[in-house]
DNA sequence: AATATATAAAGAAAAATATCTTTATATAAA
DNA sequence: TTTATATAAAGATATTTTTCTTTATATATT
């Protein structure tokens, strides 16, 4: 009962958008910080960031930090909040399954450890790309995953193979004890209902581009 | 007055929401018109997504498209009232700005123009990469991006320069004559209004990865 | 020490979105 | 042809999310 999340373990779920803004705002303050500034208030953060601060405020608390009258919020307290609330100060250990174009990038996309995601090993079918490296990850053999996982308690997955392989990878990911896949690929994956998966589709943000745009010009 | 949005100038607004489940509804659509279904009903697609059939319908609605009672919709009528739509079925040509290693996969990614972008061309500042080519699509050096947008009456860019030089990229393609930048990076731009900014940020994919993923371990 | 004030917190209201209910209708079956 | 039925369309309700309002409080100023 005393602050909103920690104590509660049936605490009110938490709206996606605000989850999904709390990074935004994760980014913002690590420039500030940068800045060598101690403390930041919300009416400060909505007018940088043009977003209600109000909105701030609650989302800020759903993170169970406080922030002082007349003062805000302390900066590196707050980023150190957001970064456990997220998991991003964690090593969240995972794995890559199809290292081609985007898969490489992904490899060598070490900001993504600033997200909490931090890629152990790369999988591929393709024999020409078993045992390169990119990024410091190395490929192995698909058929090696199960293995791997395994010994290595890996239960998150990265899905960037074609897509119309993308089910069947999903599937032997699941077998091989993924629990959590990141899906790159346009596919909707029919998985069982406790794996979780997040879709980054990236159509849904070219149609709201080409509707804004195309509105815009019509 | 006839069909919902072309006529109607003031068109009430159509939701992110519905407009991001379109192309969801649209490569699920193509997958029913490859098995030869001619007809699809909204509960036929609801149980196969997993989605409330009235949300389907309403959805559908804003493409002014009809269904018929016991029935459905015809499925390459709804296709093509879709991509319409979306704009999916038109060649919007878009200039590159970055061609590193997710410029590259970009520019090899295929899939894109069934989402109604045609990269022309792309662009960087490393001279090393100058001429070469990615997906049949050539890099030209940064400073001929004003003269060839201007030329060929390119409006829409993607930007996926570092993220430490987004901002100033960003700035020379509005510049040159962008109206519309789907960003890459993981960088807030800060431009004019009339700018249309798409971000694609990871970071609140794998925000909502890791919270759903650490809370069902907890 | 007293007062004023900026700001967070909490709660209320509004807006947006999703779901449910009813109605109308096209088609299939009788 | 008539009737039954599945389904889209439209409208109503419920839920969720955002924005607005009020209240409480920590700090700065006098
Ligand atoms: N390229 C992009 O910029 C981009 C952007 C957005 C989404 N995507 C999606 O990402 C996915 C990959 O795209 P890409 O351009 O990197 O393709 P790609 O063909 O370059 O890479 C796919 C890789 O997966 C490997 N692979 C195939 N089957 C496999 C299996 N069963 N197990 C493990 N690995 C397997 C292939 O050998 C290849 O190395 C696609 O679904 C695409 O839609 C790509
Ligand atoms: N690599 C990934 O998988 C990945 C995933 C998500 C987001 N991103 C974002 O995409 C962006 C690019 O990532 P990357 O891994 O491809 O980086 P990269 O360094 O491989 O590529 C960046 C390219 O931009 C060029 N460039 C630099 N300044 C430029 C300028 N002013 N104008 C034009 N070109 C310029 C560089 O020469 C280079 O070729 C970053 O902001 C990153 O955060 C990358």
């Amino acid at each position: 009962m005393k602050n909103s999340e920690s104590q509660n373990n049936k605490a009110q779920r938490v709206s996606p958008q605000t989850i999904k803004r709390l990074p935004a705002y994760l980014m913002y303050l690590q420039k500030v910080a940068q800045k060598g500034d101690l403390s930041i208030s919300a009416p400060r953060m909505g007018a940088d960031l043009e977003a209600d601060p109000t909105q701030i405020v609650k989302d800020l608390s759903v993170t169970g930090i406080k922030g002082k009258p007349r003062v805000g919020y302390n900066v590196t307290e707050l980023i150190h909040t957001i970064e456990n609330y997220l998991g991003f100060n964690k090593n969240n250990e995972a794995f890559l399954i199809g290292a081609g174009k985007l898969g490489q990038a992904i490899l060598s996309y070490h900001e993504l450890q600033g997200f909490g995601i931090r890629i152990l090993a790369a999988f591929d079918i393709d024999e020409s790309k078993i045992n390169q490296s990119y990024g410091n990850v190395k490929i192995l053999h698909f058929k090696k995953l199960g293995e791997l996982a395994n010994r290595l308690g890996i239960s998150i997955g990265i899905l960037t193979t074609p897509s119309d392989k993308a089910q069947e990878a999903a599937e032997a990911m699941v077998k091989s004890g993924i629990k959590a896949i990141w899906n790159m690929t346009s596919v909707r994956l029919e998985l069982p209902k406790h794996v979780i998966v997040q879709n980054t589709s990236m159509y849904a943000d070219v149609a709201i581009l080409l509707k804004d745009y195309n509105d815009s010009e019509a």
